[in-house]
RNA sequence: GGGCUCGUAGUGAAGUUGGCCUAUCACGCCUCCCUGUCACGGAGGAGAUCGCCGGUUCGAAUCCGGUCGGGCCCGCCA
């Protein structure tokens, strides 16, 4: 029976079987070093047999073994345990030279990213980019149970609609049957449709984005996690429970997964349960006071006022992720509720120097949707909004939700300098392959 | 879409005021030595038409023009 990398010590003096790929070898002459990797991580195995070394000429890394031997406690052994008296099988011989490193730390440098994403299908092999991904994934499980523990139910939108856009991002097109149809931009008109089934709801899926942006945090296709709960007494509700979702996410990987964090370089987490929360008068009025650069005539925050705001809190509140509130009703969406002023009610939550969430209260009242509807130019009747506005018609309570990027929460945990770094196989601009 | 930058072995870098370049170093690869390595160590070796095209020049990785492909920032956006 195969026996895993992790399960070895509890198999101390038994003959075991192990199965992986050769990820280093290190040939002392007489002694032989070999690591395998299996799912669970590394075992290192002691050849002392010359035949058994013969069967390794030639293979390279990546090469498909199969052990036997005795697992032996050994404290000079990384983990403490290492295998003796090994019988090698090749299962897959590899000749090929890996064209990018796998079992030493890989190059992140923005120059070299090409070549990193080039070669992911074997570059992903290498640990620490491993490490990224099953933090990724962990993360992804943490926001799942701190869900399904607050009663919500996850659901599966359509990513194939018809060509009616909710407004602000540019989608793709493409050809249904004759028909224009489009790549979704995001589950918004479904997940509030769904608020009328199950209240609270929340979906994990790409979402596509035609912008031609080029910047360290844009790609075209992106995992959104979407948040949808009906009966809120006010915005706060929400923000109160992105919040919450974020710090015990957030903490969570701190805790469980510190190591490997701190292997990847990981900035030091400074959180509060609370969240500090301005509005985004309050921010442009502290950064024009601050640096002197007045950016009160900026209808949205500059990247260089989030970055700055993140770190003012994280100094002032010592608290790296923040709520800017109170966000300007001019760039509302015509979902969005407004309040009496020129706001609106809707907030977007910066972690690490950027944006993560947007997270407003939603206009719940079917006349008033209209209403907005047409302000922003869009036709009430069309096939893509009609639908939409019959939940309305048969009763939505008030309610409110988010937006949140997985890869840039992955990005901006880990402390990766590029989204793309957090994708397996990022979709840019420029790339669509691997 | 705008601005700024970069392109040298499989990978990462040095060389870029023209000639000490017959292009340097590290990782990886190949051969050999090495019984406790863990970024093993040591000796030797192979591997690059310096992104591509053209020009200037006695001479171009280096200067000029064009072209292709990256990157970063802004705008847009999440």
């Amino acid at each position: 029976m195969r026996i895993l990398s992790k399960e070895l010590k509890g198999h101390l003096g038994e003959q075991v079987l192990v199965q992986g790929w050769l990820h280093k070898k290190r040939l002392l002459g007489g002694l032989t070093f070999i690591n395998v990797r299996d799912r669970s991580g590394l075992t290192q195995i002691v050849i002392k047999e010359k035949d058994e070394v013969e069967k390794l000429r030639g293979l390279q890394i990546g090469t498909v073994l199969e052990v036997t031997g005795t697992a032996v406690d050994e404290p000079r052994a990384p983990g403490g345990v290492e295998i003796h008296d090994a019988k090698l099988t090749v299962m897959v011989p590899v000749t090929a030279e890996p064209p990018i490193e796998i079992d030493k730390p890989l190059s992140h440098k923005s120059e070299n990213l090409d070549t990193l994403l080039d070669n992911r299908v074997v570059g992903l092999r290498n640990l620490q980019e491993t490490a990224i991904f099953k933090i990724r994934s962990e993360l992804t499980r943490y926001i799942r149970e701190f869900l399904y523990k607050n009663d919500f139910v996850e659901i599966n939108t359509p990513k194939l609609v018809s060509g009616a856009a909710e407004g602000g991002a540019e989608v793709f097109k493409l050809d249904y049957f004759g028909q224009e149809a489009t790549l979704a931009q995001s589950p918004q008109l479904y997940k509030q449709i769904m608020v009328g089934v199950f209240e609270r709801v929340f979906e994990i899926a790409p979402a596509f984005r035609a912008e031609l942006s080029a910047t360290t945090r844009h790609v075209s296709e992106v995992t959104m996690l979407d948040i949808e709960m009906g009966f809120i007494t006010d915005h706060n509700d929400v923000l109160n429970m992105l919040q919450d979702l974020v710090f015990s996410v957030v903490t969570r990987a701190y805790q469980e997964h510190g190591e490997e964090l701190k292997t990847l370089h990981a900035p030091e987490l400074v959180l509060k349960p609370e969240f500090p929360r301005y509005t985004m008068a309050e921010i442009h009025q502290l950064f024009t006071k601050e640096t002197g650069k007045d950016t009160s005539k900026e209808i949205d925050l500059t990247p260089e006022e989030e970055k700055w705001i993140c770190e003012y809190s994280k100094q002032h509140n010592g608290c790296e992720a923040v709520f800017a509130t109170n966000l300007p009703k001019s760039k509302m969406k015509f979902y969005h509720m407004a309040n009496d002023d020129d706001t609106a009610r809707s907030a977007d939550l910066l972690f690490r120097g950027v944006e993560i969430s947007t997270a407003p209260q939603r206009e719940h009242r079917h006349d008033n949707v209209v209403e907005q509807m047409k302000k922003a130019g869009i036709d009430p009747t069309h096939p893509g909004f009609s639908h939409f506005l019959l939940a309305f018609k048969h009763g939505l309570p008030p309610h409110g939700g988010c937006g949140f990027g997985i890869d840039r929460l992955t990005e901006k945990v880990i402390g990766l300098a590029n989204i793309k770094e957090a994708i397996l196989f990022p979709r840019d601009i420029n790339r669509l392959a691997p």
